[in-house]
DNA sequence: GAGTTTATGTCAGTCTTGTTGACATTCCAA
DNA sequence: TTGGAATGTCAACAAGACTGACATAAACTC
């Protein structure tokens, strides 16, 4: 399966990035660092009886308010049976807003509530806290290649739906 | 809670990297590319009834043969009993094979059978084609930036595990 | 040698988060 | 008006995490 075993140099350029033990390197750190991502928010979440499940919900409401559920269904992807059960003790809990569309009425837009938005606030100065971090460790071009690969590693489909969440604010 | 909200220049250094819209967008990019990164296992590992934490256990085992159970518990930062229930379904279905400790016999020494072996082969080659993929798009300067955050953001504990397994091979 | 600690395994119960399947309601559109 | 889309709800279930309690064997310590 492997295409390059040894790391011969190409056209001049050195494709020894391309080694299955870069490869599983750089699995091995995904693994790793993703485990520190979401370590913050959870321990927060703890606290609260909440999940990431709730997290994930509070991020895009806050990241596109008046979003539809149908449409958070597809950039979270998971089942509405499983989103549904998550908005509701959200919705109970006073954290989230659904109103009904005005267009149309059988879509909801869901909205975060002052607590909602309080804490979104907390979750995510959490999480940029060591994001801050890591991205000052690494430098800026760093940030650039990191942000590179792993928009390249998303599913096409993702990569459509994080660029539209990227540039409809930046 | 922002350090940074505009994007002023410190001793001729950029810092617009760092502003929390940047950051935000390199959180969602994490969220996104993870789902990418564990897309192609899990279609494999679904066939077969197993899950992603199989998979995990699979692929530490076969990097570190004759791992004992404490060490793996360490690295996949999981509870004794959750690991367990994995392993036993594993050993039962002849992937692992556990062998006692010959210098300390409490100690279980995990090892992965052929059949184990191959269905490593079959989960690697399917991220690290993904892998592979991404990196060669970005290109060998970018993979360099996308591991040096990502290392970044790791738990300091797990940049001590992650060293330790990346040293040993390469 | 006795007592303690360590490594492992196991049982029982709980929680979150995902899944399917079935079904009702509302409302838009052809 | 009929069909389909969007939403919500109920029920049942499974994976995979958790805690707590307990058992056993081996190793270590005093």
């Amino acid at each position: 399966m492997s295409e390059i075993r040894t790391a011969p140099a190409f056209g001049g350029e050195s494709l020894l990035f391309l080694t299955d033990e870069q490869l599983r390197q750089g699995i091995e750190a995904m693994f790793f660092a993703y485990r520190g991502f979401t370590a913050d928010p959870d321990r927060i979440l703890a606290e609260l009886a909440y999940g990431r499940a709730h997290h994930r919900a509070i991020h895009f409401i806050n990241r596109a308010p008046g979003t539809t559920v149908n449409n958070l269904l597809a950039i979270l992807g998971v089942t509405k049976q499983s989103l549904n059960r998550v908005l509701r003790t959200l919705i109970a809990d006073g954290l989230v807003e659904s109103r009904v569309g005005t267009v149309d009425k059988r879509e909801r837009h869901l909205f975060l509530t002052e607590a909602g938005a309080a804490l979104e606030s907390r979750l995510s100065d959490a999480q940029r806290a060591r994001m801050r971090a890591a991205y000052k460790d690494a430098g800026p071009e760093a940030v650039a290649g990191f942000r590179k690969v792993l928009e390249a590693m998303m599913d096409a489909d993702m990569r459509g739906a994080y660029a539209k969440l990227r540039d409809s604010t930046s």
